[in-house]
DNA sequence: TGATAAGCGAGACGGTACGTCCGGTCTTGGG
DNA sequence: CCCAAGACCGGACGTACCGTCTCGCTTATCA
């Protein structure tokens, strides 16, 4: 008596293939590794993927919507939470973002996330959990350890969030510095001093 | 010894028309604030312009390069500096940066970032000009103000600094929380947090 | 012995809608009114009649095929017989052939005539009854004048046939010199001239 | 002083490629010939000459005006001329003009000049050069022979000429009867009986 | 009277071709 | 020797239709 509610549409006329949909995703995100973000093109993803063009455009508006659908589609958003108090689980979070971002496929999110029209529901979807799912599991910690009376939080917490998180998309983006493990480290340092309790 | 490094190559034939260079900088400039980057395309400013395509493409390599030249060409990269002590001064500063780029013109540098290529000298300037040159200025204050005493810095003042102007960027690119004057203030007071000398 | 070949086959199933059948053919003869061949699509047909795309591939090959039996389902054949010595019924029959060609339709006739295939049955049907129709009628005026020893034959009435109503689709096709009454009459003329009987 | 008006433009920029112009009707050429006027399309031109799209685009404005092109390349438009009095001659051009036009050729020719936009300039030419030549030069004939006093001609020598000349595209068009030799004879017998003098 | 079979609308499918935009290059005549 | 103009070739765009194929629904005949 529950779920009766649920969507049953019941649609008239042949479904949507979700064979085509796999085969499309697949040769996106394949293009997108071997050949990067400028070579994701709607023609090339048909042609490799063997799926007609308009089929493509049925389900995504341009290249960049279908980049992020690629880009999410083998991306689980689990990160490493290595340990139990605050600071070894911050820093075994924030190395496997940044070893995950810095690669490649960290400067495609980047330009995919740049050239996407920030108001569409698809760019919505992609940012939430490519981009911020990591910023939302530090939040987590965060509270957590507030709860546990281990810090101080501040009033503002999504500031503080933003110079954790914030710095890696920085480097990701800018390249004036490397991301590396103990860019991590030193975030997380700084980040704790300012929840330090005492 | 005084002008053998001096550029007078005296080549000959008819010298560059510093007349074309100016309204291709222009007609470039106007479309990015009109259309935006996605219209930035070679063949529109010279249309715009009454520039011939190859005189542009004698001086940029692609669209993304004279975005860029565009981007640089009307900007100072002079911030106000508000006052004498290290926080007024550093709130000032970040007020300033995120006032200028809490505006399309912000999300187009972004854009332009984000497909230029990172290895091109002219990438490199436009990031020291445009991008680092208020991170720059940062370090300047923050230095300062530890000769005075006034501060401790930590052992990697880089770190500090992305802890600082990353934020901007995140938000600028993410979009998941507005760029306004409270954003500046609670960056800095948590920042200044860090380096309490007590 | 009588209706064996009759058509009974008594079918199981629901039987093919008759108006399914006309909504299409009235659409298809609205839109080859109002926005000519090019713009007759199975498609557009399918949208403006309500019927679905299969159920008109059903019964038609393709867009010349509808396009033919669109024609076909609002033509009489019948002409105007005007007199009763052969110069004026066929003068009157020609008049009317010019008056119903000179129009759109009839360019809308040729163009179909000429991407239709040539072999199929349907074409075979279209071009007896929409364009040879009126050569038949001739024939028969011109038989009954000579049973009647008005005029003398030539050995192949059919090349005559041809040179009579060969130059109407040659004026509408070619569009050299206009279709109207008095090149009927010039025609009509030159034949007669050809049968006098002395 | 009598051609210094004469074109020479002398226009800025890149000439049109010659070669291209070439390869594009080579291209259409074969097309049409091999595998008729209903695959003659502008990707199938392009991919098959080696010459861009937009290159075609440059100078036919769609697959008709470049089907009468390559249809009108390589046509001198002479026809053997058989014999010094009006009925050889007559015979002969008719007979030439028949076995040109009694070939897949001949229909691709009517499909073209049916499916193309009658008031372009493209598709008079086309009409002029390939389908009214005959029946200019038949006026010719005519008009000699009428100079002769060897005939007499009607008042209006078009619709003469109409009833020679369209019986071929009739049936060519149509169908209904094989276009021969004999056809060619018989013709040019009926309309020899119209303008016999006495 | 109820099963079952065929036709129905809707609509997605894989395709082909369209006509256009833009990229980056090349070739002119003119300054 | 650079400039403007403008055509070149090529790649990709996003759209229109093609003819085919599922769907769930409707309508008829036959068991």
């Amino acid at each position: 008596m529950s779920q009766e509610h649920m969507s049953l549409p019941k649609r008239r006329g042949r479904p949507p293939s979700q064979m085509a949909r796999a085969r499309v995703l697949k040769a996106a995100h394949d293009i997108l590794t071997e050949d990067g973000f400028g070579r994701l093109t709607v023609e090339a993803v048909a042609a490799k993927s063997g799926v007609g063009k308009p089929t493509i455009y049925r389900q995504w508006a341009n290249a960049s919507e279908l980049a992020m659908a690629a880009l999410m589609s083998g991306d689980t958003g689990a990160f490493d939470e290595g340990g139990t108090n605050l600071r070894s689980a911050l820093t075994a979070q924030m190395r496997s973002l940044i070893q995950a971002f810095a690669t490649t496929r960290g400067r495609q999110i980047a330009m995919t996330l740049a050239a996407a029209d920030p108001d569409s529901e698809f760019t919505k979807a992609f940012r939430n959990q490519v981009i911020l799912s990591s910023r939302e599991a530090g939040r987590a910690l965060l509270l957590e350890a507030a709860a546990r009376g281990e810090i101080m939080l501040p009033q503002d917490v999504d500031v503080l969030l933003d110079m954790i998180y914030g710095p890696v998309f920085y480097r990701l983006l800018v390249g004036h510095r490397p991301l590396d493990a103990s860019f991590a480290d030193n975030i997380v340092a700084i980040a704790l001093e300012v929840v330090a309790s005492s």
